[in-house]
RNA sequence: GCGAGGGUGGCGGAACCGGCAGACGCGCGGGUCUUAGAAGCCCGUUCCGAAAGGAGUGCGGGUUCGACUCCCGCCCCUCGCACCA
């Protein structure tokens, strides 16, 4: 009597006896070589999709095969958990139902609702260890580090022009605006509004954490450039203009210095001090021009930049000195010079540089040709657009006839000898705004005292607990500073009464050190236990999506070097290898008249409403409803099912169309995987009894297939990741098992097949690998065995069918040993009948062997 | 515009240090089992062709005995960056 795939009761009974067992408790094999599988941990946003899964699956497959593979894994979960959504929810929910969800209540309930859907995919982490950043014990070391930061100069406070979103009543960082101009949550238009805001000073870690993205070689290239070009440094010189009759200096920045001689013109930013300074002495008409160009640009800029478009700009009325030709040139204000890009002040070289070129056609200043390319030389009067690469110093003065890339340093040499400027490197990454105006986030640990200015609170004093009790609607400022009795405090200083910061801090900085955390996440009295630190970090491979890149990546890195630099940690990268999995896609379907609209809504390309959808692939999300929920498929098929389903879906690294459809193969190989097994069991050699010697060719066969499976398997795992594949070679060897007709004598054999087969799908489908597992008579957990280890002269082969090609076209296959040697198989080839035809009686006149690959008989004529 | 990735059957995708294109799966066709259907199981399935054979990896050229793979020139899709001086 066979047993039926029961995966329903086998499901539920494995995941008990893990979390019984304790199997992802980190520390529990301390004599192993440790191995730290993160995830990156998500924004409790409601309930996860088969999308979501994803990203689990493939970090569980991983800590399992890891396990198997002989390591003490360490692969925690948690939740980063404060930030917008549960603010809006809460104020939807009080629009809607006139009653507010509480955001902590909003975000708790969505915790548990997402950690079952996760334990129900089979995913296990070491759940002893979960965190979530709007605890309190969290948050309290996001305000530590804060007050580390301010310590050591890193955080400072500056009034600046920043983009307040009118829709979220919050600012934003540069990061969360979009490119047209909106804020990447709601979509509203973001304007500019001057605000006095915190930073971190991560510009001063530009340079390292531009050099060491050399280090981290297991990173996808693609994240490595994104981050190279998002700090953008770039080499060249600042220059010094005195602006004629006043004592001002006004200093650009430039990477083409050779071009100094070629200015015609400098403009500085709409925003650059000066400007006000000069239009202040300019008659009426003319400083009410200055004025309305620049009030337009501020309005303007954060909008829509006219990205590469019209350039416009006004004059300043003055003029500035050429600091090494002692010229006179205009001095303007242009809507294409950017104050938080170098200096703010441009040089206006328009034989050079396109956008000058464009500006001075426009408002006729003169093109100076000072570096002429080889060959035909430029012609100020007829060129249409600017020469910018490599040639000749011209009309430059002492340094005529020199290359320019030379050109470029000795003009950068004279200029710092005469004081009027030098090298200087700049960069394009800023500095981190982290203050926002709402309450769902950790406070910024500060309090303002009119005697003492910004004062740190204690770090005994921490954490600054957030209060309960809050109106969150947002109204321009922070919520908190409605909440009176929390606001007002006294100066830990002067203890003369003084106002709590009322901004929180920027969701960033709580996921930008949560690694860290996992490994001492109940400390109380430090922000984590830095041997345990030391031993565990840096993380093995971490798991995320590419959207990171930029910002939570960049962050994670500042943060760990500036722990490194303060002696918390003694490592500077904190992901040793970084896997970014591609997303899933589904169809996503939307009705003219209701919107986006879920599938289930849909039949025959109308919605229920009766009017024709429009289809198109896009993300699984929420808000295009296209979202597909894991339960019913769990229902229906057993996790284990949709965990091979995701895993085989296509590589990894790659976007993903989700077909409900296509789940029915994971099954029914699931489903051949029990029968083949079940059958076997009667017929199989006792554990350990090894294989017999002088087996029949078709069992050698399978022990081949069996062999070369392994070796499949492990290196499409070791070498990316790549379980489609992997699960494809699984499914070729079953394929194979089956068609043995004779298992006699083969007990042994077949022993060997059927363990293999379970320990090679254990990490993508533990629970019925479990289970099989003690079927084969063995006990304790599958994840506690040795991963399987081929024998190459098994999975060698005897024989090879070799193609024969005449004139490169494949006529025949010949088998021949596969120790044969190249004489051999073209002696094999030739004797082929097949080929005999093909060659009709000719001479070949070549004859080309690929050893074990191919054979080709070249032959004259048609 | 710049950078990265990609374009292969009806579909998802394999192969790519130059050597059997289409592994594996979905779908589809046929068969078997069944009172019937579903699920299984077996066979087939790139296209054209009855077959022999021919064509075929976005398009056009090239190198080579041999090209999805390498080189040159294009087209299209996705993502990232984009007045960065």
């Amino acid at each position: 009597m066979t047993r039926k795939y029961d995966f329903k009761t086998i499901e539920s009974r494995w995941q008990d006896h893990w979390t019984a067992l304790r199997l992802f408790s980190a520390g529990r094999r301390p004599h192993l070589p440790k191995f730290y599988a993160l995830v990156m941990f998500p924004y409790p946003s409601g309930t996860l999709h088969v999308g979501h899964g994803r990203n689990y699956i493939i970090g569980d497959a991983l800590a399992r095969y890891k396990m198997m593979k002989g390591f003490d894994v360490l692969t925690p979960m948690g939740w980063d958990a404060f930030g917008l959504p549960a603010e809006n929810a809460a104020i939807e929910a009080a629009r809607r139902e006139g009653q507010a969800i509480h955001p902590r209540d909003y975000t708790l309930g969505n915790v548990r609702v997402m950690k079952t859907q996760i334990g129900a995919w089979g995913v296990g982490y070491d759940w002893e260890r979960e965190i979530a950043s709007c605890h309190p014990g969290y948050y309290k070391w996001t305000q530590w580090l804060f007050l580390k930061l301010l310590e050591n100069k890193l955080a400072y406070k500056k009034q600046a022009p920043v983009n307040w979103c009118p829709g979220c009543q919050t600012v934003l960082a540069n990061e969360q605006v979009e490119e047209d101009g909106t804020c990447d949550r709601c979509s509203t238009a973001v304007v500019p509004k001057n605000l006095e805001q915190w930073y971190f000073r991560i510009t001063r870690y530009a340079e390292r954490l531009l050099d060491d993205l050399d280090k981290l070689e297991d990173w996808p290239e693609r994240v490595l450039t994104m981050q190279e070009a998002w700090i953008g440094r770039s080499e060249g010189a600042e220059i010094v203009f005195r602006v004629t009759g006043t004592e001002e200096t006004l200093k650009v920045f430039t990477t083409r210095a050779d071009t100094l001689f070629g200015v015609t013109f400098v403009v500085v930013a709409p925003e650059h001090p000066i400007v006000a300074k000069l239009a202040a002495r300019l008659p009426e008409g003319d400083r009410t021009r200055v004025s309305d160009f620049v009030s337009r640009c501020r309005a303007q800029k954060s909008i829509q930049r006219t990205a590469a478009g019209d350039k416009e700009g006004v004059s300043l009325g003055a003029t500035v000195t050429h600091p090494l030709s002692g010229e006179q040139v205009a001095l303007w204000t242009a809507d294409y010079a950017l104050m938080d890009f170098g200096t703010g002040a441009v040089m206006g070289v328009p034989a050079h540089d396109q956008r000058d070129f464009l500006f001075a056609r426009k408002y006729g200043f003169p093109v100076k040709i000072v570096i002429q390319p080889q060959g035909a030389p430029l012609d100020a009067a007829t060129m249409d657009r600017a020469f910018e690469e490599g040639g000749v110093q011209v009309r430059s003065g002492e340094f005529d006839a020199l290359p320019n890339d030379f050109g470029r340093s000795k003009i950068t040499a004279a200029l710092a000898a005469k004081d009027a400027g030098g090298p200087v490197v700049t960069f394009r990454l800023r500095d981190w705004l982290i203050s926002r105006q709402r309450y769902w986030g950790a406070p910024i640990p500060i309090v303002n005292c009119p005697n003492c200015g910004a004062v740190p609170v204690p770090e005994e004093d921490l954490p600054v607990l957030l209060p309960h009790a809050a109106d969150f609607r947002p109204r321009g400022q922070s919520p908190l500073a409605a909440v009176t009795e929390w606001v007002n405090t006294r100066c830990p200083r002067c203890e003369d009464p003084a106002r709590r910061e009322t901004d929180t801090m920027d969701t960033f900085v709580d996921s930008a050190w949560y690694f860290l955390r996992y490994i001492s996440p109940r400390s109380t009295d430090r922000i984590y236990d830095t041997e345990q630190v030391n031993h565990w970090l840096p993380v093995d491979q971490y798991i995320g999506g590419a959207e990171h890149a930029t910002k939570h990546l960049i962050y994670s890195r500042f943060i760990t070097k500036f722990l490194y630099d303060i002696e918390f940690a003694d490592f500077e990268e904190p992901f040793a290898k970084l896997f970014a999995q591609g997303l899933i896609c589904a169809d996503a379907h939307k009705c003219p008249e209701h919107g986006w609209v879920p599938a289930a809504e849909v039949a025959e390309g109308r919605h229920s409403c009766g009017q024709t959808v429009m289809t198109e692939l896009h993300k699984m999300s929420k808000s295009k409803r296209n979202g597909v929920g894991p339960e019913e498929l769990i229902a229906e098929y057993g996790a284990d099912t949709v965990r091979l389903y995701t895993l085989f879906i296509g590589p990894p690294e790659r976007d993903a169309i989700w077909n409900t459809k296509d789940i029915i193969g994971a099954h029914r190989f699931l489903y051949r995987v029990w029968e083949t097994v079940q059958e076997a069991l009667p017929r199989l050699s006792p554990p350990g009894a090894g294989t017999a010697e002088g087996l029949p060719e078709e069992i050698r066969a399978v022990r081949r297939k069996v062999h070369q499976t392994i070796r499949k398997v492990t290196e499409e795992i070791e070498g990316g990741f790549k379980f489609n594949t992997a699960v494809a070679a699984v499914m070729e060897m079953v394929n194979e098992l089956k068609r043995v007709t004779a298992w006699e004598a083969g007990g042994g054999a077949l022993r060997e097949a059927c363990e293999t087969l379970v320990l090679l799908l254990a990490p993508f489908v533990p629970h019925m690998a479990e289970e099989l597992w003690e079927h084969l008579g063995h006990t304790g957990t599958i994840f506690e065995r040795p991963w399987p280890a081929f024998d190459p002269a098994v999975a060698a082969e005897e024989e090879i069918e070799v193609p024969v090609q005449v004139n490169g076209k494949v006529r025949s296959r010949v088998r021949v040993p596969a120790g044969a040697t190249d004489e051999e198989v073209r002696a094999a080839a030739m004797r082929d009948g097949k080929v005999q035809e093909a060659l009709a009686g000719r001479v070949p006149l070549k004859v080309i062997v690929v050893p074990r690959r191919m054979v080709n008989f070249v032959i004259p004529g048609p």
